[in-house]
DNA sequence: TTGTATGCGTTATCAG
DNA sequence: CTGATAACGCATACAA
């Protein structure tokens, strides 16, 4: 994919069309930047030679060397590209930043942090846009391109994680939002939980959550609802290490269907179950009823995001104000005065996935 | 959102690198670069020496404007922003270049051609980001940005619309497809139809497409749908302008709702509605639905795109091979040699919302 | 109102 | 293997 110069003529630049004006390429490079610096006539007349030529206005790459700013801003996140169009609950956040940057009229770059974490013995650039901005996005603490993105010396903002000293912070209460589902479960009468986890670390680990791997967790935010879950059962005097967990590499109704599998089966098979994203417990929820067990009546089940599905498939949730981030994070980029953090509300929705634990023991048959 | 030097301390630079470790800064970007030049010792301390300074790597715009090409391609639509991640149909193709990037390692910068159309006095760019190349996603034919891409000397693809002369072109056959949705409603015995049309020009028309407006289409696509459909009601006996159609503004349940609030309290109520989306197909039946009508005892209806919403509506639609419009759009912008264009292959599916139109001549009441 | 000179950070060319 | 030198296309004091 070569550029420029290719389709046989050269390039037309400011220079070229000054000269065939007659005026200085200052005059017109004004023209295209302080329109009240030329009379109206001669900006008429720049323009009309411009688009005679062919010339596009500025080059980009230029105007920004000589500016140093761009005009657009990158979106950064762990995962590859791809899933970023797969994850509901990416999209709506993506949709809240494109509403900012369509109102700010600046482009928005994607980009892709997994690729830069391949070949780690050379240093990759972070992505290769240049932007005014980063929002990173959910990426894993210990990623590099956390490092470079602060050497950068651009504004960041990070979003749901990690949280990094000097930067502003974009999120919710993870702890808080955990605590009330499990409370809510509780309350119903459940004694008997079970815990679908997002990923801890940044390995491709899946299989039951470990207690040393819980007293590890790199995700900010899978560690605090981990603990907002716990804190509820333990305040119920339900032991947290009694609590059997799994964790999912990725999230996807799959791993999520996978996760259930382990949990149903269990000896003593939980009543309710705790899942940190919509579509894991949705995946979940298609084991479940696989199995022959019905949900409410046989297990309980809680899901994280309130995703567009969540309401199809009657799920219990916490509601995120996913778009409201994306909003809130390119506002604090372009201001980037207050350096403060947004801790934004969530909303527990109480769907028709939960309800009183089943009477008689379901000791397992 | 200033940029540079901001944080404090000045950007650092190849220069600077350079100087520390005691080398000519051309050595320090051949590190970068070209590393087989470079002993490998020398290699390290220079990395070493950067990593230290804060030295992130080259400057993107720097380096853009030296090499000519930037490492990233642009996504183009008519529609603003934040439509792009409420479409269904948009995401999926969207997934599909990401895919592609993914693996080309090049970052996709997203931009709405709405903005340039603002401000029609003024010369505006084609967004800001540097680019290598552009994705023209099914934009308005008679758009200023159609030039301005074609002008800027970069590769070009373009997606659904408009077809330009030398520029690969991916789309399908859509009047192929339309003309078999009509097919299959005529064969199951439908004489009386509605059709639910995209928008036809750029303006901000709703509401009956009239037959001006049917003989002046600027959208190719809906054209070529719109011929279809009415070809095979043609040769079913069909006189095209007896067949009612509203026109929607944009591709939202919503409007197709209202759409069919048109068609159905028409003194003769259609048996059977084309809709050239599943989303207005989808608000569609809410409509009538609404009405205490039933589908498709009372009326059939037919989709077009075949979004997941689809199968969960149980709505008969054409599927198109969205995610493979977008890798094969950044394929032919890659490889740029063969200019051919690539016509996908559609499918027709058959879902539970058509059916035989009712014995009885519904001639309301 | 318009033009001149300089710098932006990098890559490429072509010597050594 | 290394280092001067010249682009790259534009913006911006500053001077006219």
């Amino acid at each position: 994919m070569k550029t420029t110069r290719q389709h046989g003529r050269r390039k037309v630049t400011l220079k070229d069309v000054a000269a065939q004006v007659g005026v200085s390429h200052t005059t017109v490079s004004n023209a295209y930047i302080r329109p009240g610096q030329l009379s109206a006539a001669l900006r008429e007349k720049i323009f009309a030679a411009a688009q005679e030529m062919g010339y596009t206005g500025p080059d980009p790459a230029a105007k920004q060397l000589a500016t140093g700013h761009s005009g657009a801003l990158g979106f950064l996140f762990s995962e590859d590209l791809p899933y970023a169009f797969s994850d509901p609950a990416v999209l709506t956040v993506l949709n809240g930043v494109a509403k900012s940057c369509n109102e700010l009229e600046t482009d928005l770059a994607l980009i892709s942090a997994g690729s830069s974490l391949r070949n780690m013995n050379t240093p990759v650039s972070l992505g290769n846009a240049a932007v005014d901005g980063y929002i990173l996005y959910s990426v894993a603490p210990d990623s590099r391109c956390v490092m470079m993105a602060q050497q950068r010396n651009v504004p960041l903002v990070v979003v749901d994680q990690p949280r990094l000293d000097g930067v502003p912070y974009v999120g919710i209460d993870d702890r808080d939002a955990a605590y009330k589902a499990a409370k809510t479960l509780l309350e119903l009468g459940h004694r008997s939980f079970g815990i679908l986890s997002l990923k801890t670390a940044h390995d491709d680990y899946f299989g039951i959550l470990t207690a040393k791997r819980r007293a590890n967790i790199a995700h900010s935010t899978i560690a605090m609802r981990l603990e907002g879950y716990l804190t509820a059962l333990q305040e119920a005097g339900i032991a947290p290490e009694t609590v059997p967990a799994w964790e999912i590499p990725i999230n996807s109704e799959e791993a999520g269907a996978e996760g259930a599998r382990f949990l149903i089966n269990r000896p003593e098979r939980p009543t309710a179950i705790l899942a940190m994203s919509d579509r894991v417990a949705i995946g979940a929820m298609k084991t479940i009823r696989a199995a022959g067990l019905s949900i409410p009546q046989d297990v309980s089940i809680f899901g994280f995001d309130d995703i567009p599905a969540a309401a199809t498939a009657d799920l219990s949730t916490i509601r995120q104000p996913h778009e409201q981030k994306g909003t809130e994070a390119v506002r604090l980029l372009v201001q980037q005065d207050g350096r403060q953090n947004v801790i934004l509300k969530t909303e527990l929705v109480k769907r028709g996935s939960i309800g009183q634990p089943p009477k008689a023991e379901p000791s397992r048959g």
